[in-house]
RNA sequence: GUGGGUGUAGCUCAGUAGGUAGAGCACCUGGUUGUGGCCCAGGCGGCCGCGCGUUCAAGUCGCGUCAUCCACCCCA
């Protein structure tokens, strides 16, 4: 038979890897929720309409990367390439937005892309989404970015840039890429890359971050788009702007900032970290005010993000081992039957055990125990027709103690309790 | 979709000018420790990604193919 192995950009995920995917899910629930928000939890299939009609049909996104595919009754479906409009498509359906009532969710799952893998990017990874709905305020975006900043810090990553920008709206964007269209057909096309002769017309925004030398000097002289906002969004961006200055949070502003969604207006931010290749983004987001009304919802404001759960974990340190509070070894195979018996009144207790499953020799039971990481071995041996003798063996000290079956769980519960304050006490801030 | 790198034991990698494969770690068993960790001895484990070709002979050379990685593009 031959071996069948996962798709490409499909990765399988186990230990110790996993423990920290874990780790940052809880820490987001945590952080979020203390901002307010609950957990949404939408299809990761939907009608395919729903992402050409949310994210633009003219976007990389939408346009070839897609997994799309027509049900058995001939209607497209497509695995979801983001959260957003899945989130905003059930609260539209649902009709959870009326109008004074501001709705804070996150949501986390998989997300499917059709692209060529590569450092930091797979065809199924996983996001962490934020969405805020119904206010329109800059305390808002403000307060979103303290949230994600929160939980970026608390996951330990705390050497990451944070860039803003503001992309404008309906009625101020349009005059800017027409006058940045301008700037670049005045350019000499030599003086631009291959790419950046294709982009200025598919994409003018992304000229301005090329690397190639001669794109940066046509860039340098561009207009900015912070520059050619409008009154209201520029006010709207003073005042972010001055409420994250009052507060410890660095932020880079960034005129070149671009998002590849097109739903996005007004603020946009992205955090970015050095040391996960060239694939740096591990977060980003924005406001999207006209997208609800896009999907056929009330005319109602929006902001949000998403965090690339691969992304940050690689920035994550593996977890150690969690290790066994008792493994149990037993003399003889007539006493696995006992040790099934402890084990069961032992976890009862909430304490973690292990034994082993077949008669092996001493030797190799202490092994495992040793493997297992376990803090305590109760060794059981025979005394006696119906007796049974119980040793209970520290793994850290080598100190070894007879005990009566009747007093195991209590004194290991106080034990491994005792245990515990130790090991937490040097690390509680 | 485009470019480049890599594919030898579970993992990390050696493999000399082509002569039918090796290390370390891991795993298993045993010795020494009261009964684990350290140490010692032994053992398990490889169609050298796959196919075709060159050759008396290919892990080693050529072609193709598949997989994987990195980068472009794009994005979290």
């Amino acid at each position: 038979m031959t071996m069948i192995q996962s798709g490409k950009g499909f990765v399988d995920l186990f230990p110790p890897k996993s423990d920290v995917f874990t780790v940052i899910e809880s820490t987001a629930r945590d952080v979020f929720t203390r901002y307010g928000c609950r957990e949404l939890r939408t299809p990761i299939i939907e009608f395919t309409e729903l992402f050409v009609r949310g994210i633009g049909d003219e976007t990389d996104v939408v346009q070839k990367e897609m997994y799309s595919f027509p049900d058995r009754k001939g209607r497209s479906m497509t695995l979801r390439p983001e959260a957003t409009a899945g989130v905003l498509r059930a609260c539209i359906q649902h009709k959870l937005l009326r109008q004074g009532d501001v709705l804070k969710f996150f949501t986390l799952g998989p997300m499917f892309r059709y692209e060529r893998p590569q450092m930091g990017r797979q065809r199924q990874f996983h996001q962490i989404n934020v969405e805020m709905l119904g206010a329109s305020s800059p305390l808002v975006d403000v307060d979103m970015l303290f949230m994600l900043h929160r939980f970026l810090s608390e996951i330990g990553l705390t050497s990451l840039e944070y860039q803003l920008n503001s992309l404008g709206c309906p009625a101020c964007r349009p005059a800017f890429q027409a006058s940045l269209e301008n700037h670049l057909r005045d350019a000499n096309p030599d003086d631009l890359c291959d790419d950046c002769r294709r982009r200025m017309h598919t994409n003018p925004l992304r000229v301005l971050d090329c690397k190639v030398p001669g794109c940066r000097a046509v860039a340098q002289g561009a207009p900015v788009i912070t520059e050619h906002n409008c009154a209201p969004c520029r006010t709207h961006f003073d005042a972010v702007i001055d409420l994250l200055g009052r507060s410890r949070l660095q932020i880079r502003l960034n005129p070149m900032l671009v998002r590849g969604l097109d739903y996005y207006q007004g603020t946009t931010f992205e955090v970015v970290s050095t040391d996960i290749g060239a694939q740096s983004s591990v977060a980003g987001g924005g406001r999207y005010d006209g997208l609800i009304r896009q999907l056929g919802g009330p005319d109602m404001p929006g902001i949000g993000f998403a965090c690339g759960l691969e992304r940050l974990a690689m920035l994550v340190p593996e977890q150690p081992e969690p290790g066994v509070d008792v493994f149990i070894v037993a003399q003889e195979e007539s006493l696995l039957e006992k040790a099934l018996e402890i084990a069961q009144l032992l976890r009862s207790r909430r304490l973690s055990v292990e034994f082993p499953y077949a008669q092996r020799s001493m030797k190799s039971q202490m092994r495992s125990a040793n493997k297992a990481g376990a803090r305590f071995v109760l060794m059981l041996d025979k005394a006696g027709q119906d007796q049974c003798s119980v040793q209970l063996k520290d793994m850290g000290s080598g100190e070894q103690q007879t005990l009566s079956e009747g007093h195991l769980a209590a004194y290991l519960e106080a034990r491994i309790a005792e245990y515990s304050r130790a090991i937490s006490r040097p690390g509680e801030q």
